[in-house]
DNA sequence: GATACATTTCCATTTCTCTAGAAATATGGA
DNA sequence: TCCATATTTCTAGAGAAATGGAAATGTATC
């Protein structure tokens, strides 16, 4: 990962509304969620969250897919786990004892326990 | 954690001199680093640097002591894997076999092999 | 094609953040 | 006490980000 990658979500995430709503999709897993219903829940104005999403989405950290007339936003689990392997990255001299790499992906569950990063 | 704490950590890490300056004094570990010594190293003026070490000290990332006429700044790894944590907390529905969270601490490898969090 | 619905884009306003020179503060040594 | 060093606080200007109403876009249904 890149530090420019690293700066622009943690940008993302750095926002109350954005914090939230990342949340709610990594709860809600890969069936994801409908914009309006996020809306709805966290109770902000269509416009506010079409902003927000958008600043999720070109960080990478969301992603989105049409049904019908919604759009279906679920967490990237991949990106997440980037940022996490990034910031830990220079940890404990490389001394893989005192450092454990979080990992969260309820979909690839296999290559999870082997670690995503090589 | 309270999410309003996480979002002053995630806005103190979201910007290029602060991870970097952050980064250093994880790499420096417990040692820590004299504030003029980040300076040479990224090449920071000092109100700069002093503005940007303030944000990561407020945000808890950081903590300084004295010694003679420089401060030690070091990092405050408890504060980094809480974040870790929260970020993953609610991943993959509460089930441990898809989420590992990622601990580092080099002070305390024993309570690392615990897990911090209870 | 007309209408309803879901969501986005446009826009202006307000608010927060970054930057770095200059002055102030704290420490140590002559 | 006086000077050098290390770092902070003060300050103001420039730039970036957040907000939400109104209008536009895309999709489905009749």
């Amino acid at each position: 990962m890149e530090k420019s990658d690293a700066v622009t979500a943690l940008s993302a995430l750095a926002q109350e509304s954005r914090l939230d709503v990342f949340r709610l999709l990594v709860q809600a897993g890969t069936d994801g969620m409908p914009a309006g219903q996020i809306g709805e829940r966290l109770g902000l104005p269509s416009a506010t969250l079409s902003f927000h999403l958008n600043q999720l989405r070109q960080a990478g950290l969301v992603t989105f897919r049409r049904e019908g007339r919604s759009l279906i936003y679920m967490a990237e689990y991949a990106a997440m786990n980037a940022l996490l392997g990034y910031l830990t990255e220079n940890c404990c001299q490389g001394d893989p004892a005192g450092c454990a790499v979080g990992i969260c992906d309820p979909s690839t569950l296999i290559d999870a326990k082997e670690g995503i990063r090589q």
